[in-house]
RNA sequence: GCGGCCGUAGUUUAGUGGUAAAACUCCACUCUUCCAAAGUGGUCUCGAGGGUUCGAUUCCCUCCGGCCGCACCA
């Protein structure tokens, strides 16, 4: 009997983990017999029943599960009012300014400048160069400085005029191709380009400035903007959360690592609603264990989890702690899952934009206050990488011959598996064995997400199951038919071990690992 | 967005200024009583566009895409 010996990460595990992911149908570049779409991705057949059942694992735990967590889900395009209020869209029109040399990237509005302008002694008035300096308290003086500076060492004879400092914005383009570089003194930048992450449409037939709306850059804002709506009909107390998942976008400057990054991408989302006496810092540690203990309930390693505190002074000023999960990937060690304590801004922001109260009445304590919240915030796109770089294998297998092999396994847990059973006759040509096999295909296929294969040598089909992390083969053989108790071959993938079971046994391992 | 490297089948790779190949995979058939067995047959490829050339997968340019570094990441 074959037995899995050390398994070995291989020496480029995300090459190992994209290349498997496309050729088992996992994932695939968005577009791709267009040449692709940078920061798109598709999900193949295999990838999307993973996907769905990590949604569904979470759903299921954070929302069915819990008495004091409902559901929601928002549209994608809300009121453009809600990003201004957000700060979403102050906070990414934000123009830029790189010098093409040093490589440095300024902010065009901290980024001064002035013509140095000098009167001849014959009274002629003339702009001979120009001055810039980053912004400080002393902008003024250092461009001043640098405009006399850059008389005495030209040896211009005449009154150089007070500097009028300007931010960069201001620039003509005219200017921008005279205006020094900070870092290298000489024009070396380009314009101000705007970076604003949000994606922008129209909404309606018009496409004038009135009609421009963006897809969300994250789904958070809908828990809020429906806080009332909920809190009004949906019976709920305090504590509670509202909790929902659905596609983001977000015009990544530069989109990395496969999935991790990507353009288009589908969050979890949770808004939990606490009293604003309650002890933030309690909830804020509870929901850092809870999502810890869920990722590992679907079959993360605790070994690959670990947390990262954000610091104090880089934090938003309206923030009272923001805690990241993070995950050991091949590429380093990432954000997997943010919890933030984010107090009550931003339904206290959304009540002054709108003009609607947002505080609610409180019976215990007979106070009214908009309510402060937690908020654990994640990307499913993240943590389907995530399970594919973990449960990746690669194993060195020797057989009874003593002959090694390499074999290549999935270990995902049952619970987000995409396929759960195989279900195999020993032989294609013996239709007692495929007329027994596919009776228990059909009946498994009413609960479960199985596969029947027939195709090829027994090995071989197990193999291809390891591949794409089934977690047990069913083979139906001789014994099935020929002795009593109707029995099956269960072959376990991570052991390879094999045992025999009857199908009462084999729906109760089922009921109990999949769920 | 900048710089460097790169783009040949589903995957991993070879190769060429004269119409492209191997292994594995995949599909079909035969055979097969438990870990990628064997045999036979089969499908599929030079990222896109332009230029040079009698002829370009090969040389040049542009674009697209990938990897690495920088910057960015509310």
């Amino acid at each position: 009997m074959s037995t899995p010996a050390a398994s070995a990460e291989p020496a480029n595990l995300m090459e190992a983990v994209v290349s498997l992911a496309k050729r088992r149908g996992f994932v695939f570049p968005s577009s791709e017999i267009y040449g692709g779409l940078n920061g798109f991705f598709d999900y193949g057949p295999l990838g999307v029943e993973l996907k769905k059942n990590i949604r569904d694992c979470w759903w299921n735990d954070m929302v069915r599960r819990r008495d004091d967590v409902v559901g929601i889900e928002t549209s994608i395009i809300m009121h453009p009012k809600i990003w201004e209020a957000s700060g979403h869209v102050a906070g990414f029109s934000d123009p830029l300014v790189d010098c093409k040399v040093s490589k440095n990237r300024y902010r065009a509005d901290q980024l001064f400048w002035s013509p140095i302008v000098i009167t001849s002694p014959e009274g002629v008035t003339a702009i001979h160069g120009y001055v810039s300096a980053l912004e400080n308290e002393n902008t003024a003086e250092e461009l001043q400085a640098a405009a006399e500076l850059f008389k005495r060492k030209k040896a211009i004879v005449g009154t150089l005029a007070p500097v009028q400092p300007k931010d960069f914005t201001e620039a003509t383009a005219d200017e921008v191709a005279k205006i020094p570089s900070p870092a290298t003194g000489n024009p070396d930048l380009t314009p101000p380009r705007a970076f604003n992450m949000m994606f922008q449409t129209n909404v309606g037939a018009m496409t004038d400035a009135s009609s421009v709306a963006y897809l969300r850059p994250e789904t958070a804002q809908g828990m809020f903007v429906d806080f009332k709506n909920v809190v009004d009909t949906g019976r709920v107390k305090l504590p509670f959360g509202i909790a929902q998942t659905g596609k983001s976008f977000r015009n990544e400057i530069t989109p990395r690592n496969f999935i991790f990054r990507s353009r288009e991408f589908e969050q979890m989302e949770m808004e939990f609603f606490i009293h604003e006496d309650d002890d933030w810092a309690k909830w804020h540690r509870y929901w850092i264990d809870w999502c810890t203990g869920w990722l590992k309930s679907i079959g993360l390693p605790a070994s690959h989890l670990s947390e990262y505190d954000h610091l104090k002074e880089k934090l938003a000023f309206y923030s009272k702690g923001t805690t990241d999960i993070m995950f050991k990937f091949p590429f380093g060690v990432q954000e997997l899952w943010g919890i933030a304590a984010r107090g009550n801004y931003d339904l206290g922001q959304h009540e002054k934009a709108s003009g609607v109260p947002q505080a609610i009445f409180d019976e215990t304590s007979k106070k009214k206050f908009v309510p402060h919240v937690i908020e654990p915030a994640v990307g499913l796109d993240r943590i389907f990488l995530a399970t594919l770089c973990a449960g990746y294998a690669e194993e060195a297998v020797t057989d009874e011959k003593g002959n090694t092999e390499q074999r290549t396994v999935l270990r995902f847990s049952p619970r987000i598996a995409p396929v759960k059973v195989a279900i195999l006759p020993l032989l294609k040509n013996k239709e007692t064995l495929t007329d027994r096999a596919k009776a228990l295909y059909k009946k498994l296929q009413r609960r479960y997400a199985v596969f029947y294969d027939e195709g090829g040598a027994i090995g071989r089909r197990y193999r291809r199951q390891d591949e794409i992390g089934t977690p047990w083969c069913v083979t139906i053989d001789f014994d099935t038919i020929e002795k009593p108790g109707d029995t099956f071959t269960l072959r376990e993938r991570d052991s390879m071990a094999q045992r025999r079971v009857t199908e009462a046994e084999l729906f109760a391992l089922l009921e109990e690992q999949v769920y």
